[in-house]
DNA sequence: GTCCCACACCCCC
DNA sequence: ATCCGACCCATTCGG
DNA sequence: CCGAATGGGTCGGATGGGGGTGTGGGAC
């Protein structure tokens, strides 16, 4: 469930409960990184005459449960709050901010939860002896418990399942079960393209297409009933029923239930063209109703894992594919299959490749940092973010373009930040462009230039950069802007111009409304 | 009293 | 989304 | 032959842009 809490709700709260001001608690936040340890800090409960009840997880859990919602429901949630930071003793404080936040920052976090759970199970067996080709029973239990949580992501049919009949049964006792979300197989970024084709050298491999829309889980249950997840299980069937309604036509007549796994993409269907993400991502979200879509979208279907009653799940890939392809009709802009190869031809994967990406593999630029946040968390105490600009040749200034604060060694991050904290100045200067919503807590001269990468080119309505050039009022910005390298033989007016932002956005192939579709079929 | 906008939150990538 | 660092484990290297 | 070095995989926790939705406050 969404708690609609977050940092803001948080200080306010903090604030109230310790007669400080807003002001004064995120000061110390930036100073220590963590709400919980300002929380911490504020020792809270100490002057009170009359303490509250101890907490208990049940009635921490309870509160937490308590939904709010409508007028004045941010006021009641600030107050659950409020009444729990007064209970809070010792540690208590800490552990709850962070909790509410849901961000423990204690080194361990799901998967380490299901290894626990597992190895409990194992010391607290009643059931069974592990089985006796069973090296390590701990490790063994951990990995079942994982594998099985990931077929059935329900604490409560495992937990259930582990005490009635322990461990070595759960992969019977818990099963794939349609209309409950599998966990998502991941993709992982390979770092060197060639190296990656000799490894594969003389071996088949099968390659895809990755699309840039949203990730789908579709369950068709025997009843007809259908519902779509998201990569991490939100339930989004009220956000597609276009996709419902393509599925249920589009499955042969043989097929009476199924689990698809898909890219939905937003799709012109007149011109049969992929539209980039941002289009996908104006649609509504809840309730949608399917004569008020705007946005058409294709399912670009890539795996099956569930037909018509059986799991397909350990099947592999070569298997499921072949059910998959059987058993749908594609349909231009409404459904299609992945587009794939399978080969063992080194030269071919890398031809299928270089189409799939068009020569567009990520873009590199030089920028400039002029500003820069306090870090959270690990980078309490020096930089998290910087704010970074490129210069416009017009009008003779820096224009805001992104922010990042990924791609650094901790090195790295504190040389970065020490060199730059010489040169702080104490407000923006006239040639730096920049949205009020953007406020970075220190300023500083353009004294260096940064290799940064990115993997698209955004329209932006809060950075600056190119502004006037591709839209009369908004900027383009960067999709997961990183650092590459520091470039020391630059100088900021010798980094990527907004002239060359505006060509690289404009050089994106969907950003071409009039491209023949031939060009695009294989996007 | 109504309408609109900013902001916070959450989710997508 | 991307990335880094800590950690674990299996394999390879070098004395 | 054995310990050290290396490499791969997993996990947690840093960090990015951007859009819809709901709430609350300000404008009218």
């Amino acid at each position: 469930m969404e708690l609609g809490i977050g940092k803001s709700s948080i200080v306010k709260a903090l604030a109230e409960t310790c007669g400080r001001s807003q002001k004064e608690i995120y000061r110390q936040f930036k100073d220590l990184g963590d709400l919980g340890l300002v929380a911490q800090a504020s020792r809270l409960s100490q002057s009170m005459l009359l303490k509250p009840d101890a907490l208990t997880v049940t009635k921490v859990f309870n509160t937490f449960l308590a939904k709010e919602s409508g007028q004045n429901s941010r006021e009641k949630k600030k107050n659950h709050i409020k009444s729990l930071l007064l209970a809070a003793t010792d540690c208590e404080p800490l552990y709850l901010t962070r909790l509410l936040q849901k961000e423990l920052r204690i080194g361990a976090s799901e998967q380490t939860l299901l290894s626990a759970l597992g190895q409990a199970a194992v010391y607290s067996e009643e059931h069974a002896e592990p089985p006796p080709e069973i090296q390590s029973p701990s490790e063994e239990a951990a990995k079942i418990v994982k594998q099985v949580y990931s077929v059935l992501p329900d604490y409560d049919k495992i937990v259930c399942a582990l005490l009635s009949d322990g461990v070595w049964r759960l992969p019977t006792t818990c099963n794939f079960t349609p209309g409950v979300p599998v966990g998502p197989m991941l993709s992982n970024a390979i770092t060197s393209v060639s190296k990656t084709l000799n490894k594969f050298q003389n071996v088949g491999f099968t390659c895809e297409y990755k699309y840039d829309g949203e990730r789908a889980q579709i369950h068709y249950m025997e009843n007809g009933s259908i519902e779509i997840y998201s990569k991490k299980a939100e339930r989004n069937t009220k956000k597609f029923p276009d996709v419902a309604a393509a599925v249920a036509r589009l499955k042969k007549i043989a097929v009476s239930s199924f689990v698809m796994d898909c890219e939905i993409v937003a799709y012109d269907r007149a011109k049969q063209k992929i539209l980039p993400l941002q289009v996908l991502s104006t649609r509504a979200r809840k309730n949608v109703a399917a004569s008020d879509i705007k946005i058409d979208v294709c399912i670009f279907a890539f795996d099956l894992l569930y037909l018509n009653g059986q799991a397909l799940l350990k099947e592999n890939l070569q298997i499921r594919r072949k059910h998959l392809y059987a058993s749908f009709e594609e349909e231009s802009g409404f459904l299609q299959f992945a587009t794939s190869i399978t080969s063992n031809n080194a030269e071919e994967i890398k031809k299928f490749l270089d189409e799939s990406v068009n020569a567009s593999l990520g873009d590199t630029l030089d920028l400039v940092p002029i500003g820069a946040f306090h870090g959270c968390g690990q980078r309490a105490g020096v930089y998290g973010t910087f704010l970074l600009a490129c210069y416009d040749n017009d009008n003779e200034e820096f224009q805001t373009i992104c922010k990042t604060g990924i791609g650094f060694s901790e090195k790295e991050l504190e040389k970065c930040s020490a060199r730059l904290r010489s040169k702080m100045i104490p407000r923006p200067t006239t040639y730096y462009r920049h949205a009020e919503k953007i406020k970075p807590d220190v300023w500083f001269e353009a004294t260096e230039a940064w290799e940064v990468k990115a993997s698209d080119l955004t329209i932006s309505n809060v950075y600056q950069a190119a502004v006037d050039k591709v839209d009369s009022d908004k900027g383009i910005s960067l999709r997961c802007p990183r650092l590459v390298r520091v470039r020391p033989d630059k100088v900021p007016e010798d980094t990527t111009s907004s002239e060359q932002v505006a060509e690289m956005f404009k050089d994106q192939k969907q950003n071409h409304p009039n491209k023949s579709k031939t060009t695009n079929k294989n996007e």
